[in-house]
DNA sequence: CGCACGTGGTTTTTT
DNA sequence: ACCACGTGCG
């Protein structure tokens, strides 16, 4: 076959994209192609005639990558992709219980309960069972019940040996129960109720069976067990399933995903062979070389290795800055001129291994008037002023939703307050009815509400989408509240924001309507639950990107920065502590293999941290980069603040300085905080505290392996680095 | 009921 | 340093 859908494809992306119809594993490294290949792989099927858009299935793990591979699909082919499935596994289950929800034993209106909505729902439940949140803290028993579901265990079947765990397991059976009756369900739940639909209606499984013939998986290395499962059911014996992930680049495994998903296809599907896509397109010889060698410090890899056909580039740039403060303002110095070479700044990218590093960087970037936009952080669906929003219409689509209800009844305050909320949940409880009842029999202000509520209902039956939340906002009272906060001078300015993403939440509802067949506010509510990032504002102007390594996943640019490379910090302390530092290798892998063109390196001896001052060593990472791939650049003397400690000097012990000023007398000796220094049982560390003086004097220690120790001078055998 | 102040806790994140 | 949450007061 010699289509133009084939041409430029390398022979391996070859073979992936045609291979015959069966099950395969396709180990795509960073940048050799892999969205094209599953893009391609779809286009083929059926463009060739071996399935029509009906018979297929393809997910992905964010929404923001399924609207990326719709839009290149109809790049590709002229036809309409209808009856193609796409999705997130969450959107592609809410869509089937929507489809079944009688037999799922949901309401049709089920509402969707984000990370936030969850947590309250915990919350309001261990109050009502009296449960101590202090032995019971809240945010663990979210992490128990959702990670348990993500085993694809219900309450019943979680392993409980301890009290402490059979006491978990009971407040799960609760929420459960709590969830059946409001009529909701929590992200994991969308997932286990689908499988289990699926698993115990035969009938519905096998029409499925028998549709998706294809189904096709991104990112394949993120899978959890619950989803693996699910996929299984879904293909049954005689489906096709095409699983195109990386194992170098799991860096989810915090959170449920199991890498050993890619194992366990190959032995359930009987997947003869690996094809193995290892030739990338995005990168110079350097900044790959540097990944490899990084990457192989790594065990249990499935084995593969990047190559590019471009050898040689640039060496990495590697800066070590005096403190966090020191760092910014290099890494601004060189995006001007990055800038004045002609680099476009939403070509740069300023990584970094926690969000809290984002503060320092902004601050300079700020100062030198350089205009950037951070990833990640609040997202559009999650803010204060829009939940409120969304929960008058939850609760306008679902009586039954107490979440919704506890969140708005007194907001705008109408004067119902935690007496009589109570008051509601204890009648609630008496009828065993939902608040909304309670509220519609309790009379008076509660009344009133029940009676907004409906009135709005009503006067919205008839109106389009954009229209209703229009209508809902000028009349739930939220408009007027955040236009009265604009008079209190202390609070103009967030209540003209607020003001602005409700206009803004017309505006995405606007849209939503025009792309998407059903336009239903309860499948807007869906999205707006299950979509809660990408609605940003403002995208169109030119400006750098800051964000946290873990949201660079999948991203590319002309310029990387990598910043706060220090021991603690990245490798971050927690994975030190508990051995899991492969992970996290991953975590640097995919940073070093966002860049194109050119890498840098930066660290600083001390940063500010929670409000401290904290002095690392630098990243062991750094350490495992080959030195010719490396070019150091060394701060000039003069440009660096007179608490600076050290000389950059790579690898080697470091030179220290003494003859600089300093401001105290007592740090004129060599043992200062900051200081870096050997001992011959412990190893390098850095001084973090001292205490006494003289033959009496102690330092503690935080060193590299061994973590942070007190030692006596007089006893401990210390010399400076 | 609503505001002011105090306390604790801060890896990563999508759905 | 900073933010979210909870308690106690006016």
């Amino acid at each position: 076959m010699n289509s133009p859908l084939l041409s430029g494809l390398n022979p391996e992306q070859l073979a992936a994209v045609t291979l015959p119809e069966q099950s395969a594993l396709i180990l795509a490294g960073a940048g050799s192609g892999k969205t094209r290949v599953l893009t391609t792989r779809i286009a083929y099927l059926v463009s060739t005639g071996q399935a029509s858009p009906h018979n297929i299935l393809a997910v992905t793990f964010t929404n923001k990558a399924a609207k990326e591979m719709l839009v290149r699909l109809s790049a590709m082919l002229p036809i309409n992709m209808r009856g193609l499935w796409i999705g997130t596994f969450h959107g592609l289950c809410n869509r089937m219980l929507r489809a079944h929800h009688r037999e799922a034993n949901l309401p049709q209106t089920f509402q969707i309960l984000d990370s936030g909505d969850q947590l309250s729902a915990i919350k309001r439940l261990m109050k009502a069972m009296n449960v101590d949140d202090e032995k019971f803290p809240p945010r663990e028993v979210q992490n128990f019940i959702s990670s348990s579901k993500e085993q694809g265990l219900r309450a019943t079947e979680v392993e409980a040996f301890d009290p402490y765990t059979r006491r978990k397991a009971e407040i799960f059976a609760e929420y459960d129960k709590q969830c059946q009756r409001e009529g909701v369900v929590d992200f994991s739940e969308l997932l286990l109720r689908c499988h289990e639909l699926l698993s115990r209606n035969q009938p519905l499984r096998e029409h499925y069976q028998e549709r998706f013939r294809h189904i096709l998986v991104d990112e394949f290395q993120d899978t959890n067990p619950l989803q693996y499962r699910w996929l299984k059911l879904l293909a049954g014996k005689e489906n096709s399933l095409f699983a195109v992930g990386d194992d170098d680049q799991s860096i989810y495994a915090f959170r449920g995903a199991n890498v050993g998903n890619m194992q366990e296809l190959l032995r359930d599907f009987h997947v003869g062979s690996v094809i193995k896509l290892e030739q990338n397109y995005r990168s110079h010889g350097n900044i790959l070389g540097a990944a490899n060698a990084l990457i192989q410090h790594n065990r249990n890899r499935l084995g593969k290795n990047l190559w590019t056909s471009e050898n040689g580039g640039e060496p990495l740039r590697v800066y070590e800055a005096g403190t966090d403060v020191d760092e910014a303002a290099f890494i601004t110095g060189e995006i001007k001129q990055l800038a004045r070479e002609g680099v476009k700044l939403s070509e740069i990218a300023l990584l970094y291994r926690s969000n809290a590093q984002s503060r320092a960087l902004e601050h300079a970037l700020v100062s030198a008037g350089l205009s950037y936009r951070v990833y990640g952080g609040l997202r559009f669906f999650e803010r204060q002023e829009i939940k409120h929003a969304l929960a008058y219409l939850r609760l306008m689509e679902n009586n039954g939703d107490d979440n919704a209800l506890l969140r708005i009844i007194n907001f705008p305050a109408r004067g119902i307050g935690a007496r009589g909320i109570e008051q509601l949940q204890e009648a609630a409880k008496q009828f065993n009815g939902s608040l909304f009842d309670a509220a519609a029999r309790a009379g008076g202000k509660a009344t009133a509400f029940v009676g907004l509520i409906e009135s709005l209902r009503g006067a919205t039956r008839e109106l389009p989408l954009p229209e209703i939340i229009d209508h809902v906002l000028q009349h739930s009272g939220l408009i007027a509240h955040y236009e009265s906060e604009k008079s209190s001078p202390s609070k103009k300015r967030e209540a003209e924001e607020r003001l602005d993403n409700l206009n803004e939440l017309i505006n995405a509802a606007t849209l939503f309507v025009h792309e998407n067949e059903d336009d239903s506010l309860a499948a807007f509510l869906a999205h707006a639950s299950l979509e809660a990032g990408e609605h940003q504002a403002g995208s169109g102007e030119d400006a750098l990107h800051l964000m946290t390594v873990h949201a660079a996943k999948g991203l590319e640019f002309h310029s990387v920065f990598i910043t706060g490379l220090e021991e603690g910090l990245f490798p971050h302390q927690n994975s030190i502590n508990s051995g899991e530092l492969d992970e996290e290798r991953r975590l640097m892998y995919v940073a070093i293999t966002r860049a194109r063109r050119r890498l840098y390196l930066t660290f600083a001896q001390s940063r500010m941290l929670h409000g401290q001052v904290n002095y690392s060593l630098v990243s062991s990472f750094l350490r495992e980069l080959p030195d010719e791939l490396l070019r150091w650049i060394t701060p000039r003397l003069e440009a660096r603040a007179p608490r600076t400690f050290s000389q950059a000097k790579p690898f080697s012990p470091q030179i220290r300085e003494t003859a600089l000023p300093v401001s105290r007398p007592e740090t004129s000796s060599p043992w200062r905080i900051g200081q870096s220094v050997h001992h011959a049982k412990f190893g390098d560390g850095v001084i973090l505290n001292t205490e006494g003086r003289g033959a009496d004097m102690r330092v503690q220690v935080n060193f590299r392996k061994a973590g942070a120790k007190w030692l006596s001078l007089e006893y401990a055998k210390l010399s400076p680095l």
